[in-house]
RNA sequence: UAAGUAAACGAAACGGUCGCGCCGGUUACUCAUAACCGGUGAGGAAAGUCCGGACUCCGAAGAGCGUGGAUGCCUGCUAACGGCAGGUGGGGGCGACCCUAAGGAUAGUGCAACAGAAAAUAAAUGCUCCGCAUUUUUGCGGAGCGAUUGUGGAAACGUGCGGUAAGAGCGCACGGGAACGAUGGCAACUGAAGUUCCGUGUAAACCCCAUCCGGAGCAACUUUGGGAAUGUUAAGCCUGCUCGGCGUGUUCCCUUGAAAGGCUUGAGCGCGUCGGUGACGAUGCGUCGAGAUAGAUGACCGUUAUUACAGAACCCGGCUUAUUGUUUGCUUACACG
RNA sequence: CGGGGUGUAGCGCAGGUGGUAGCGCACUUGACUGGGGGUCAAGGGGCCGCAGGUUCAAGUCCUGUCACUCCGA
């Protein structure tokens, strides 16, 4: 993604879980303005939403929907987006209208 | 056709648009990096972490010992193994075939509830004979005996006949078991003829015997700073030598965060040939097929008949568990020829 | 990567030296009360996570396996 980096530092999460959010359906977002010009993502799938596999399933979905409305969405937030357990063994497109539908709410859309 | 049994193979393919990790090239830039092009990119179990190794460090990892651990029929294969192959003994199945921790109970110790006379140096109820007492019934004492008796998982080799006062492998016939044993086999084992003998089970109870094992693990481990003190012994540079300097060595203090290496060419993979019943070995040719660091494989669409279990994190050999499809050999039953 | 623990009645736990598995709460029935609560008495409920093995006999011993949980680097 050509804009954003990924958010690693567990003191980062634990800032950005103070900010603003949204839960959504089957997600829940987060995002607090960072001292960055570029956005920070991060991802988080709980440890018994499943096994590797359906943990990567979903990160692999959640990343996939940032990236096609990268353009949208407004620079320099750190941006963390949380999986509910329920949101294993949805489709692609149910997890982007959710993530689209928080990122509304949370005015982050330019 | 049905049921069963043993194996083998596969784990989607092709195309289009957008996107990701790594490698190589080109261009731009002081570098970091960016853009473009090309290549490459999860499994049969990558899983569980149950064994074995490689590798690294622990001063050295060589030998011995063990109130430690593991293994436990034999022979072989292997780097090694608790794995695999072939066989032996035992067990299950009509069968194809499958299962098997399978050394030692005459080295010693322990345990065997309940029931039963008795659960391991057998004798309670009893049976027979003798003596004494008693009207009889019977009682007492002595000697012999191991047949009988609700039990129990297991009861003193089993059945029958003889034999005897009563009895008893006491003797005989048939059968069972143990030790020795010809033959065959590298061995486990087999076990002819014959001889001797016949009071249980449990070692996945302690134990004995034989064999093997040093410990920890890639978050291992290695490299990359600053300051001070000490020393000039060895190696290197400034010089041909000495001295001196740099650097190195040792010790202490500060920094506890980060980067790089380890990180993928290996007991490798594919196809042949040869040896072996086989596991496997030898050899020829060809080939390079992930290397991330919050962890890369995704989204949408088209065609064909299409998905279950499931995602590498140092590597390799096994084991176990989860799970899908197809094919083949064989067995049994039924029907037809 | 390494190490430990737990699984037994609806719930929380004993029993771990082989010999037919218990305690508390809960549940059912009855009695006391006009009724409820409470108390008393009686009773039901388990193949001890799963599979296999050793043994005459396994919750207990052995092997494999599944799930949960804790600790260390």
């Amino acid at each position: 993604m050509k804009n954003t980096q990924s958010l690693k530092l567990n003191r980062d999460f634990r800032r950005v879980y103070k900010g603003a959010s949204h839960a959504g359906g089957y997600t829940v977002v987060y995002a607090r303005k960072n001292r960055y010009g570029f956005n920070r993502l991060g991802l988080t799938v709980s440890k018994t939403a499943g096994k590797a596999v359906v943990r990567n399933r979903l990160k692999r979905l959640m990343r996939e929907s940032y990236r096609l409305m990268e353009d949208d969405i407004r620079e320099g937030y750190d941006i963390i987006i949380v999986a509910r357990n329920r949101a294993v063994g949805k489709t692609f497109e149910q997890i982007r209208g959710d993530i689209s539908f928080s990122l509304n709410k949370l005015e982050m859309k330019k």
